[in-house]
Formats: C-alpha cells, structure tokens, sequence
DNA sequence: TTGTCTGCAAAACATTTGCATACTG
DNA sequence: CAGTATGCAAATGTTTTGCAGACAA
C-alpha cells in the first residue's frame, strides 16, 4: 500500500488490512470492532497488533481519534474538519460537514497554538427519531 | 445546599462538598482530582462516592461531562454552551467562548434531535507557547 | 544479521457493581 | 422503621507493556 509508504510506515499484512478496513468501512470503529471484523479473515490477527497499529497511525496523521463518548476511542480514516453526531439510540457516529470556526476569531485563545479541532453532537439520529 | 435540592438531590454531606468544590476550582477536574483534593479533608470519602456523585449530578444536568481526552472523564460545572481548549504540555483545559453552531444550518443533520454539542481543540496554551 | 513487527499473557487504569453498614427523614 | 447513601472489595472493560518468537530489509 503506497499510502502507508507515503506516511513512512512499513506495509505489512496486519496494517494494510487494517487500513483498508478503515477506507472501506467509514463507520468511525472502536479498536474492537475493528479486531471483531478482521479477525475471521486473519486469525491469527491480535488486539495488540490492531491496538499498536491505530496507536502508529494516530502518530502519522494518517487517522484521527475521536473522543466523543467517555468508554472508548473510535477512529477516523477522514482527518479532515468536520463534525460527528453520535445517535445515543442507535450507536451510529455521522460526519456532518461543521463550519469552519476560524481561530483567529477567538480572542479567549490568543497566543494559543491549535492543533487539533472537534465538534461533537449528541442525540438522536433521523431514523431512530423515526421509529420513536 | 439549595443548588442540589433544586435538582432534586438529596444534600449529603459528601455531595455538597463535592458540588463546592466543583463551583470553587473551575479547573475541569477528573473524578481522581475531586478525590485528591477532598480525601485529606474527609478522610471517609471513599472513590465509590465521588463516581456516583458525579454520575448522579451528570444525570440531574447540573454538571456536564467532558471526553475531551480519550483516557479519562472531566466534568464541568458549567453548562453552557462554550469550547475547551486542552494543553497538550500542561494538561490543563481552559474555556473559551464558542461560536453557536445553528443546529438548523446543518442540512446534514436533517430530522436530527441534538440533545449536546461539545467543541473541543487541543494543541499548546499561550503559557506554555512562551516557554518553549 | 540486525532491527522491526507480531501476539500472547499479564499489568495498568478508569469506572462500575455487589453488598453490608451507616445514616436520615 | 424504611428507604437511601456510603464505602469497601471485587469485577469489568479498555488499553498498554514485557517479552519471545517470527518476519523483513
């Protein structure tokens, strides 16, 4: 895979098979879904591996963690800005696209250096508002 | 406390001590700092508590919880809708006022119900910028 | 061959739960 | 007295670490 090349991170089966994961599946998965799905595929597929390797990436800008519930990380293949909606019904995490709050425009954070920008939504998705 | 039976919480010593020290120290504590801060003054408290305090205030809406950071919860006394800027040198997480996202602007949250919306950047507080 | 990657088992943490005791209305 | 709150100890769930064997440049 070029793209980890790219990123400097040596191309072997676990990590090219975790990442195409991550480009096919855009459902922002914990660390163990991603076990739970590849496993079958590679049995002899660790946690720590699975673990080790979001932690690389991570390192190498090549995903984004995402912190919006307390329990546990998920991860996002799509690091550019924009927002997730977690569905408390559902479980779903969706992108929406968030405005692009400009920095310079918040004087509370002067000489402030951002590197990183979320925004988080909470409630209740479309279809599951639905079925209510 | 008339803040907690407000709420319809039952005063305890424990909770009103608690809620004191959350309105006193807006410092965005986790539940191990609240144990730290209150153990030598109330040497019974017990971690037990603190959890179910803060569970329970999280509940009543009279505390919010803040995953800004994957590893632990932090909680805010403070409701209202405005950012958090995190410190990865110092660690400390400071508020600043955000911009408010119109839900209804969003055309990708259609039919959405957005119960919280959390904004969240990290990166190196002006303190610490100075010092490097 | 030398360094890196993998994966098992165990450890480390934050948080929750079961349950007996203590408190409060 | 009845119901609730507390806190100890143990369990849970996620993530990390130590280390030995497997793999790759």
């Amino acid at each position: 895979m070029k793209m980890l090349q790219d990123k400097g991170i040596q191309p072997s089966v676990q990590r090219i098979e975790i990442l195409t994961f991550l480009i096919a599946n855009r459902i922002h998965p914990t660390a163990e879904i991603i076990y739970d799905r590849l496993h079958p595929a590679i049995p002899t597929l660790s946690r720590t591996t699975v673990y080790n390797t979001l932690r690389l990436f991570v390192e190498h800008d090549l995903v984004q963690v995402l912190t919006i519930e307390d329990k546990e990380a998920r991860f996002d293949i799509d690091t550019s800005l924009h927002g997730h909606f977690k569905c408390d019904a559902c479980g779903s995490v969706y992108d929406f696209s968030a405005p692009d709050l400009p920095p310079e425009k918040m004087k509370d954070l002067e000489g402030f250096m951002i590197r990183e920008r979320h925004v988080y939504f909470r409630g209740t998705c479309a279809m599951c508002a639905k079925n209510i």
